[in-house]
DNA sequence: GCGACAG
DNA sequence: ATCTTGTCGC
């Protein structure tokens, strides 16, 4: 797929956080009038030790089936820091890459990382979603805010709450296993974004399309060719 | 002022 | 993100 991204880049915090806050009324919290989902695409950006070397992956599986439709990795090298809340300046350059390789269209991202659950409500899932105009779910590990934990069995949620409203989900995809942090990212409502999220991981805590590019990063970050 | 802070 | 040993389980 072509990726259209604006030409300038951040050369500091300050402009960094400047971009967001313009991009951000780009976003759609609802949805989009696509048609029905039948390829999700999962993302993930692996790290080498010593050096700046990453590996973006991107993993493409049917929505239905979860069978893997293509999968691609682009190799590089970190060109932002890691700043929390600028998270997105330095996995979507890589990420973009990965994503001009792909044959498929896919109708649904899913990134590694909060969406609109984000200081200025545009983490990188929303980033991702902008540029591509894919509709995007961010789901991420850990929360950026205080929250109170959802009942035990999968499927159980509570709000994920900043600044008084609601920008996400704390979702428990499997029983007893603590749960994952979801958010819109562009395009779809928090609902479908929840929805799609319990249906995307149907036996690990992590969405399958994350889970898998995860695995595909690190490998291909850990291969002699590499 | 200090620490914490998606990955 | 990545660094780590063994261990329990399918």
């Amino acid at each position: 797929m072509r990726v259209t991204v604006p030409h300038e880049w951040p050369h500091s915090v300050d402009e960094a956080a400047a971009i967001q806050e313009r991009l951000r009324p780009l976003v759609r919290a609802a949805d989009l009038g696509t048609g029905p989902i039948r390829t999700v695409a999962g993302l993930d950006v692996s790290y080498a030790e010593g050096s700046d070397r990453l590996a973006a992956a991107v993993v493409v599986l049917d929505a239905d089936t979860l069978a893997v439709v293509e999968q691609v990795v682009a190799f590089g090298e970190a060109v932002f820091p890691y700043v929390p809340g600028l998270f997105a300046f330095r996995e979507l350059p890589p990420l973009v890459e990965a994503l001009e390789m792909l044959t498929t269209l896919p109708d649904l991202v899913v990134c590694d990382g909060q969406g609109v659950a984000h200081p200025r409500r545009f983490g990188l899932a929303c980033h991702v979603g902008v540029v591509t105009g894919l509709p995007s779910i961010g789901i991420g590990k850990t929360a950026m805010n205080p929250f109170e934990a959802p009942g035990q069995e999968r499927g159980a949620s509570s709000p994920l709450v900043d600044n008084g409203e609601e920008v996400g989900r704390v979702l428990r995809t499997q029983d007893g296993i603590r749960p994952v942090f979801v958010s819109v990212g562009h395009g779809l409502d928090l609902a479908e974004a929840c929805a799609w999220t319990l249906r995307l991981s149907p036996r690990y805590r992590l969405a399958e399309p994350i889970r898998l590019a995860d695995h595909l990063g690190r490998q291909a970050l850990r291969a002699p060719t590499s």
